[in-house]
DNA sequence: CTACACTACTTGACTGGTCAATTATTGTCT
DNA sequence: AGACAATAATTGACCAGTCAAGTAGTGTAG
């Protein structure tokens, strides 16, 4: 039983049309991945972490054993870097996360995900995998492939 | 000198390849609408009020002079409610909004835009407009057509 | 070897989103 | 009228993004 699409106008419950194609599809972007964003954190909530620390514990399994400085882990988020010290600080309270003064830089702090991390990243792979494919599952593949290839376009001209 | 387009994956120096093409699609509409937030974020800053701030004005601009109750505001924004309180005090403290106990209904607090709210819409229109077009120029008629009806049927599948 | 720029964070202050709990007011049902 | 649910808005507490300023450690040039 699938709803009927309601068009971005009628969402925001604007009485007059959009001034151009362009205003409606940037206002339907920020409206959808608005949606696309709590949908994601309900489901994480439900395992106690929040949408940016489920990103720092994917970052950190990939970088594997060796870890990363928290700058490159900053960098390889949307996010501007003072945010990401107290994001770990709350990683690391939870134990999901281990910090240590890099000893050969002892300005750098190495972050490295823990067994329990891993386990928990473990455990999420597949709610996370079935909420992508739901989500966008209305989507053929050939749009998706034109969705993707927009949205590179758009990234492009914001420098 | 419009650059390349760069990648989901190269944007996020991410070593393996996506999961499939739903997860890339996910990811780079994350992205790109971070991007564009902080554009139209960064416009706002020199006229010293938020995207939400910006938002909250536009719908009261939209309700006229009889102006409209907070939760309704509250509704008309992907917000939830107890943010927009402290949204509505910040404007309020500015005077870009007024706010009064409605008489019939003493439980509701009327919000109305000020002269100089007003005002200083009328300065943003043009600048506001000038960035959507700019940041979407990049997509044809076509293009966008297909990306709001994209869109729209994203929005439907999460409730 | 010492001064000085640079790097890698870190902290503080503010705006904002979210949830749970609370207050004031209204409507309803005896 | 008195009890009680529902509604409108608010407050408190936490997580997060953003900027400006600060601290500790490193590298380099005289």
């Amino acid at each position: 039983m699938r709803k009927r699409p309601v068009p971005v106008r009628e969402a925001i419950q604007q009485a007059r049309p959009f001034a151009s194609p362009r205003a409606e599809a940037l206002v339907g972007l920020l409206l959808t991945v608005d949606g696309l964003r709590r949908h994601l954190a309900r489901l994480l909530e439900g395992y106690g972490v929040t949408l940016q620390q489920y990103n720092v514990l994917r970052i950190l399994r990939g970088a594997g054993a060796e870890g990363l400085p928290t700058l490159e882990i900053a960098q390889r988020m949307i996010e501007r870097t003072p945010g990401i010290t107290r994001l770990l600080d709350r990683l690391e309270r939870k134990r999901l996360v281990r910090r240590e003064r890099c000893p050969t830089d002892r300005r750098q702090v190495t972050c490295r995900i823990t067994e329990s991390g891993l386990a928990l990243l473990a455990e999420l792979d597949g709610p996370i995998r079935e909420a992508d494919e739901r989500a966008l599952g209305c989507l053929s593949e050939a749009e998706l492939a034109r969705l993707i290839r927009m949205l590179d376009r758009v990234r492009s001209e914001l420098e």
